[in-house]
DNA sequence: ACGAGTACCTGGCAGC
DNA sequence: TGCTGCCAGGTACTCG
């Protein structure tokens, strides 16, 4: 599912390849996203010429010479394609001698969009630090990882990145906000800058079957460097544990005797 | 303000 | 083999 490494492996390729380019074309497949501008929208974009594509937390923004800007979120199983079409494209565009198709199985993804309210982005230069993470944490009661994955708080994080985080960072996730230790604040906010770091310069997390695939097809490579995520033995020689309750309505993977 | 729960959606897979 | 039913997860919503 594509958190933030991922939706910056689609950017970039996006950008490099389209920018200045102008919409051709544009339409809309059937059954669309349960929230997308109508078609006649949408049409009104043929003709714009396309600055550029930037991206804040998970959302991917298109933006347009006129100023306009098309806001994407790729849900969980939403992709991007360059000229390959495939079953579940919910709209496509031309631009160039380029066809995009944005395909989502599952219809989580959202078109269009306004930007909401979002924390800052560790690694950016954006106010991620060790005095924010403890301003933010204090007094809280809810697991720490629940507010990890909070995009209001912290934006770009999902679970891949949140439970790799917390396990580089020796915290379990069901330990409650305000619980951490000033050690533990400052040992999570470097493990939140470095994995999300890891996974851009990787080119995002290609998942056994939750295949994520940038706009050419290619698989990324960051989950040869998965440590919790999905495996039954941690990268420390450990059993993982699953936490008894879910976390944010998702099970929770954790290493028992590295995670304290 | 906070935390917990649920709807949204469907491919894939475990279990019978 | 073929069926059922459950699980996955990001966001937005409601409820206490």
């Amino acid at each position: 599912m594509p958190e933030l490494p991922e939706v910056e492996t689609v950017r970039r390729i996006l950008h490099e390849r389209l920018a200045g380019r102008r919409i051709t074309a544009f339409a809309v497949g059937r059954p669309t996203f349960y929230r997308l501008p109508p078609a006649s929208a949408l049409k009104t974009l043929i003709g714009e010429s396309i600055k550029g594509f930037s991206r804040r937390g998970k959302y991917l923004i298109m933006e347009f010479s006129s100023g306009r800007d098309l806001v994407l979120h790729l849900g969980m199983s939403g992709r991007v394609t360059l000229n390959s079409s495939g079953p579940h494209v919910r709209f496509q565009f031309e631009t160039g001698n380029d066809t995009v198709f944005f395909h989502d199985a599952r219809r989580f993804g959202r078109v269009g969009c306004a930007l909401p309210k979002l924390g800052p982005e560790p690694g950016a230069a954006d106010g991620f630090d060790a005095h924010y993470l403890r301003t933010i944490l204090r007094g809280r009661t809810g697991p720490v990882k629940a507010l990890l994955m909070d995009q209001k708080l912290v934006a770009g994080l999902g679970n891949i990145y949140a439970t790799e985080a917390l396990f580089a960072a020796g915290i379990r996730p069901g330990r409650a906000g305000g619980s951490l230790t000033c050690d533990e604040t400052e040992r999570l906010v470097k493990s939140c800058i470095d994995v999300l770091r890891r996974g851009v310069e990787l080119g995002g997390s290609t998942l056994n079957d939750e295949s994520f695939l940038d706009p050419l097809g290619r698989p990324g490579r960051n989950q040869d460097y998965v440590s919790v995520y999905g495996r039954k033995m941690g990268s420390c020689g450990h059993a993982l544990k699953a936490t008894r309750k879910p976390i944010g309505g998702r099970t929770s993977l954790y290493c028992p005797n590295c995670q304290k």
